[in-house]
Order: structure tokens, then C-alpha cells, then sequence
DNA sequence: AGTGTGGGTGCTGTATACAATATACAGCAT
DNA sequence: ATGCTGTATATTGTATACAGCACCCACACT
């Protein structure tokens, strides 16, 4: 017997942190918007009790800002946030990449070219959300590698942030080129063939420095 | 005017996270002691709300571990997480190291300098909790000189966690030798002040590794 | 005009009350 | 004795109620 589904009783905090950050990262609830308690119990039909509990996690993460007896407000990026976001990705993918390096198979090597060629084909059809969705896998299967669970939440704490950074951008950026990071996606997988860690360093550091430059850009046409 | 210390109206919630990290790291709370919340509610004087909100941030931070409709617990490290513990805080440290060696001035060495000669008098004078906070200042101080906000917090999660298996690691090996530490300080100190990254990397390195492999021990002798 | 003052309002911080779930144990059947 | 099932109890999850702070704005005063 068995074979049965596992009954996970997701709890209403962890919706609620689910449908928040989604907001956030889909541009739903904008930099500096105030996140009243009240106005969220009311939408998602919940209690205050789980949505507090839920802005206390999003703040942990990164996505809101908390003032005492004011409130939550969507986290507004400054330039200084950007650069500390994606140096300390830099630093935390350089990681992933040393120890990943040496445990890293053939099979791993193919699906990380099948998850270029599904963002190339998203790409093609215009369907932006997941040329996004797979870009996000192709780094998030890498940093998997690693086996580092610490690693692996730090990298997903920073992700999200980046996420909604992503959104300002394609705001800033309308027509951006998106074949780019395809480009890259085969670089990085060509020096894992290769194992040459010093050259999957330096794409790191070149790929994360230009999102950052285009991030920085998302984030200064909102400033006015 | 300023220069006025800020007043700040601490929550409830933040003083007991401060208990509870406290008790936890003191090793007044054991690993996989139940946390309940009542308990802590008539302990501490406060209703469960707060307290609540802390257990969840105390999990997030990775002092507690808390699965639903049972309750929290004192997080049981075993090896992998030390290991992982140790790793993760190499790379924090190498890259704090990186940032920080072209800006420390001469009277940051000086306040290094300084740090270590209280930590050598705290071990003189057997005030073993002067010690422990000295050793921490000391890389908290290079830390902080990185500038670099994602890094401070990340470095500060990962001590919290390291400062209860130090705990474990000072039953584990009661006649611990603390003059290790300060000679290892003064060697980071001179490679700071020589400018050798490459130095003050492979010292993160091997001192991490030795600290780990003491906090294993305290591991494993809980496990009993 | 500018500055201080008072009250009102909306929000958050905290306490408490209720519902749902997990665990332990007794009772029953086999 | 063993294994299952029902029930009791403790604990967590959620909802609601109350208290206190922060901001807004009108108004008086200089």
C-alpha cells in the first residue's frame, strides 16, 4: 500500500506570505506602497493575527520594510541596495559554483541545457513570465547543486528581491533583449564542461554586474 | 545639537527574541527542548502574541525549528549543519575580507589591536563570556568595515548560531585553549596589514575549519 | 506667515478567546 | 499480550477585542 499523496496543511501565514510576495514581485503592490493590516485581512479573508505574522516574515525577507506603530510599507530599492544585492549574489553563486564543480554529472549538464532551450522557446512565444520562470531554474538548479541548504535559502531570500527588481526593469527597459541571457546561460554551461571555475567566476561577476547596471536603472526612474 | 541617543521603544516581541536567543545560545534552552508558548507567556509576562512573533523570527534565524500544530524546538544541529555552518560563514568572511581590505584605515588596525588585548585579558582573568565576546567583536568589527548591509545581517544570523555551539563545544572540551584565537587574531591583523588577501582568506579558511571541527565534537557528544 | 496646541481618526501593538490539531492513554476486541 | 479505536488533554493556529501611538488638520496665538 501507500503511494498516497502526502496532505500538507498549508497554513494561512504562509499563504498569505505567498500572495504578498507575489504582489510585490508582480508589480501588484508598488515601492513605498503601505501594507495595512486591515486592508489584507479584508481581501484575503483572513484574521490579522496570520497577515502580521506573514509582514513579519516579508520583512526577514527582504520585501518590506517595517516601522513601529506605522506600519509595513513595500520595500523601496535604493542604488546602494542594488549593488549589495547583487555583489553578495555574486559572491553567494561563486560558492555554489566551487562546490558544485566537482559533483556536477553529465545528466545534470543536460538538464540545465534543457532548461535554456525551454527559456529560448519562451522567449520566441512572447510568454515573458516564464522566460523569467526558467531563468530563475537554470540558476536555482545550479545553486541545488551545491547542497548547501544555508546556501540555497540565502541565494532564494535574494532571488526574491531580485525578482522584483526584474519588474522595474522591464518597466525602465521595455525593450529588452532578453536572447542575452541565453547567450550567457551557454557560456556558463560551456565552462562547467570545460570545469574551469575561474572562468564561471568571471561570467558571474560580468552577468550579475551588467543585471545590476540595469536594475540601478529601474530603480532611478522611479525615484521621481 | 545631536548626538542625542536614539530613543527607541523596543517590543515585545524583539526583547523576547533577545530572551529566548539568549537562553539559547547561554545553553540555558537545549537542543530539542519544546519551546511552549504558554510557558514562555507566564514566564515572561506578556501575552502569546508576541511571543508567537518571535519564534517565528527565531526560526527564520535558525535558533529554532517549528513544525506545525507541534510546536517549536531548540534547533539539534548535527554535523552536516555544522559543516555547513562554518562553510557558508569561510565564504561570508573572504568576501567581507575583500571589500574590506581597501578601505581599513590605521585606526581600525589600532581598534583590532585593541580588541585582542582585551580578549587576551579576559582569558588572564577567566571571564570566559568576555572572551567569547571579545573573539566576536573582533570579526564583527572587519565585518562591519565591508559596508555592506546583506552581509552584516547574514554574517549576524550565522554567529547567533555559532555562539550555541560554541556552548557545546565549551562542554565538550572543557580545557579549551583560548590563546588559539589570539594568535590566530594577530596573524589576520598582520595580513591586513601586509594587504594579502590571499593570507587573510587562507586563515578564514583553516580557522574555520578548526572551529568546526571543535563544534562537531560538542555535536556529537549531544547526540548520546 | 509661522508656530504651537488639541482633538479626532486610523492604524499598529498587545491581550484574550475560540477552533483545530496532535499526542497520550484507556478500553475493547482478538 | 497485542493492536486498534475512541476519548481526554495539551498545545498550536486563528479570530477578535482592547489599548496606545502617530499622523492630520483645524484653530488660536504671536
Amino acid at each position: 500500500m501507500s503511494s498516497f499523496v502526502q496532505i500538507k496543511a498549508v497554513s494561512l501565514r504562509e499563504r498569505v506570505v505567498a500572495q504578498v510576495r507575489s504582489a510585490i514581485i508582480e508589480g501588484r503592490l508598488r515601492p513605498g506602497d503601505h501594507i495595512v493590516e486591515g486592508t489584507l485581512t479584508r481581501q484575503l479573508g483572513v484574521s490579522r493575527t496570520p497577515v502580521r505574522e506573514a509582514l513579519i516574515l516579508l520583512e526577514r525577507e527582504g520585501l518590506v520594510n517595517s516601522e513601529p506603530h506605522k506600519g509595513s510599507f513595500v520595500r523601496a530599492f535604493d542604488e546602494a541596495d542594488v549593488a549589495a544585492i547583487f555583489s553578495m549574489r555574486t559572491t553567494l553563486e561563486n560558492f555554489a559554483a566551487e562546490r558544485a564543480l566537482p559533483v556536477v554529472a553529465e545528466k545534470d549538464l543536460h538538464h540545465l541545457d534543457d532548461l535554456i532551450a525551454q527559456q529560448e522557446r519562451a522567449i520566441r512565444e512572447g510568454q515573458f513570465g516564464q522566460v523569467r520562470a526558467k531563468d530563475m531554474a537554470f540558476h536555482a538548479y545550479l545553486v541545488r547543486q551545491a547542497e548547501h541548504p544555508l546556501l540555497e535559502r540565502a541565494w532564494g531570500e535574494l532571488v526574491a528581491q531580485i525578482a522584483s527588481l526584474l519588474y522595474l526593469r522591464a518597466e525602465a527597459v521595455p525593450d529588452y533583449d532578453e536572447t542575452k541571457a541565453i547567450r550567457e546561460h551557454r557560456a556558463i554551461l560551456d565552462a562547467f564542461r570545460a570545469g574551469d571555475l575561474g572562468g564561471i567566476k568571471a561570467l558571474n561577476e560580468r552577468i550579475n554586474g551588467r543585471v545590476a547596471a540595469e536594475c540601478q536603472l529601474g530603480v532611478r526612474s522611479l525615484r521621481r
